[in-house]
DNA sequence: CTGAAAGCGCTAACAT
DNA sequence: ATGTTAGCGCTTTCAG
């Protein structure tokens, strides 16, 4: 059978006491003593079983993450990160996968609490009225919300501030003299950080005298684009920029123009929201507003580290975002393909 | 503090073993004394102490994954699917990360099986010369290797078939009236796939009658793309097609090559390996060796769980890949650039 | 410097 | 149908 501190004891000649003692180096021990302790648990293979360990010291070591989904590189870029900050803080981390589906945050959350995690990493559809964050308020259990808005509940977070992201979308494209500016969204009412994001852009159009830009939502998961977004590029006062809500939309939205004949920046710039990696990688390379995914997962493991450790100092981090500058976003063009309401807004 | 099966007793008026059995759902419980026990855990928010079952049952229902890193989307989506498997098999998954280097492998299965996961996924740098696996088997550990190659030791893996795979993509080039066809691989040696992918490819190309072609190894991690690369294209004779042992290079590549100002596929066409999602995305699109990552994790949990219920019938799992066409891939152009020795190998 | 023993939360005989 | 109890592997007083 697998070898327990007892089987270590026998061979070593010694008690479980001194053999615990040797594994965690506390206390005193003979250094001879030390050394056939180690050669008994060299020899047996011996692994101290962390579940025993557990159930005395009330301490795993442990911590729950729970994301939407792995295949999107943002969110496993993040848990690259928490992974890499927990190994080095000796935490091991339990992953599941929400699949963007909010009913199943209850029964994940379930999972590692029953599994004793320490803390919990989350990045939920909806940071401000959320049941689930209610009661792990109410229960004292420890998280940091990751990519989830501040909210008035001061819940800690770490995040980008994403209305003034989307307010620096909205001001480069200003920049280069786009004034027929479109945002497309996914998950709209279904994440703070879209409906954020929205908003920044909204209020950045508005600074500059621009109203109401069409704005369309569509379904993320199956990324069917809808007819809507194909009428939106055919309308004759067609925008000649559009600000997507995350990169993996941006991408797609791209490749949808290409369909529509349109040409990416000349016809229509575009900016993303993420910075994953791959889109530097693709032709023109993507303009994004860039947030530091695997930082941004450290920091998580930091800051819900502090709390467990008492220290609950601060609510929300804000980690920098930035605008990466790229072939998809570029001056409205003379050449654009649909001029004829850029005479009317020429004059603002 | 947290309650626990005793404090549920407690409150409902019953002994702890009644209380186990209405949770675990055994044995005859009077449905009355079932209710009142029922409330009593919905108002304690009792949640069983997994550490306690798994300490008396000698069961975890958890299983250890160990990748090289979730930062390449053909990891992070292989992982989605094992967590979604593992999930609806009711086990909770523990996730390591390599970074590519093997000596961290040692230490992260370590860390797996002192929490007492049941069996191991792992993708490891080469399965045939292994000394971890050795111990694993030795031991009589669990485990299912995942995009290793299958081995003479009989190790089990789920997989695709590497060879035949290169030897598709091979082909495909031949198929477009390439000769001047060459590779480039990441993680040479570190690989037994990468290894595989380069034989089939060789291989293929023999048959064909071409024999030593262009290779070049690149340091996949850090993917500043050598010197060496450079020479290639810039030759005189450079090739008119490259196969890159995965996509996330192929990318790179192709990329180069627009530093270099040659055209993909005009000048050079390229196929990938991987099929990640973003391939599709880009433009042209990425022609690639299609392996089915989510697929195969889902599998490489079955497989595993297979194993843990002593059913050890089949080694190695190979599931289909694809060839997914792709813009970057095409015919031998007769524009390209380096002309001179297309006549020697038409001969052919 | 080391050992004996209690007990973490749970389940599974064994009783009744 | 339910209660009693032993014990999983470990750490940690408390003794010595």
């Amino acid at each position: 059978m697998v070898p327990t501190i007892k089987s270590v004891a026998k061979r070593a000649g010694v008690s479980t006491a001194t053999v615990s003692r040797v594994i965690n180096e506390q206390g005193y021990i003979r250094p001879t003593t030390a050394e056939r302790v180690r050669k008994a648990i060299a020899e047996l293979n011996f692994r101290p079983n962390i579940i025993g360990r557990s159930l005395k010291t009330a301490r795993t070591r442990s911590i729950g993450v729970m994301i939407p989904t792995l295949a999107n590189p943002v969110f496993a870029d993040a848990v690259a990160g928490i992974q890499d900050a927990a190994k080095t803080a000796g935490y091991t981390i339990i992953i599941t996968a929400t699949d963007y589906c909010s009913d199943s945050e209850f029964a994940s959350v379930h999972t590692m609490l029953s599994n004793r995690v320490e803390g919990l990493i989350l990045t939920v559809a909806e940071a401000e009225n959320n049941r689930l964050l209610d009661q792990l308020d109410a229960e004292g259990i420890r998280y940091v919300l990751l990519y989830n808005q501040p909210c008035s509940r001061g819940r800690s977070t770490i995040t980008v501030d994403n209305v003034a992201a989307a307010r620096l979308a909205a001001e480069q494209f200003i920049a280069f003299g786009h004034r027929r500016i479109g945002m497309i969204t996914g998950d709209p009412t279904a994440s703070d950080r879209a409906a954020a994001r929205r908003s920044g852009f909204i209020a950045a159009l508005g600074d500059a005298g621009i109203h109401d830009p069409p704005i369309v939502e569509v379904d993320f998961m199956n990324m069917a684009l809808s007819a809507e977004l194909r009428n939106l590029f055919s309308a004759p006062l067609a925008p000649t920029a559009v600000f997507c809500s995350n990169d993996a939309l941006a991408i797609a939205v791209i490749g949808l123009l290409r369909g529509l004949g349109k040409k990416v920046p000349n016809d229509v710039s575009i900016i993303g929201f993420d910075g994953i990696s791959v889109g530097e990688l693709i032709e023109p390379s993507l303009a994004t507003i860039e947030q530091p995914s695997r930082e941004m997962g450290v920091a998580a493991v930091q800051h819900l580290l502090d709390r467990l450790s008492g220290d609950a100092s601060q609510q929300a981090k804000i980690l920098p975002h930035r605008l990466r500058p790229g072939g998809t976003a570029g001056p409205v063009s003379p050449t654009a393909t649909s001029t004829p309401a850029r005479i009317r807004h020429q004059t603002v």
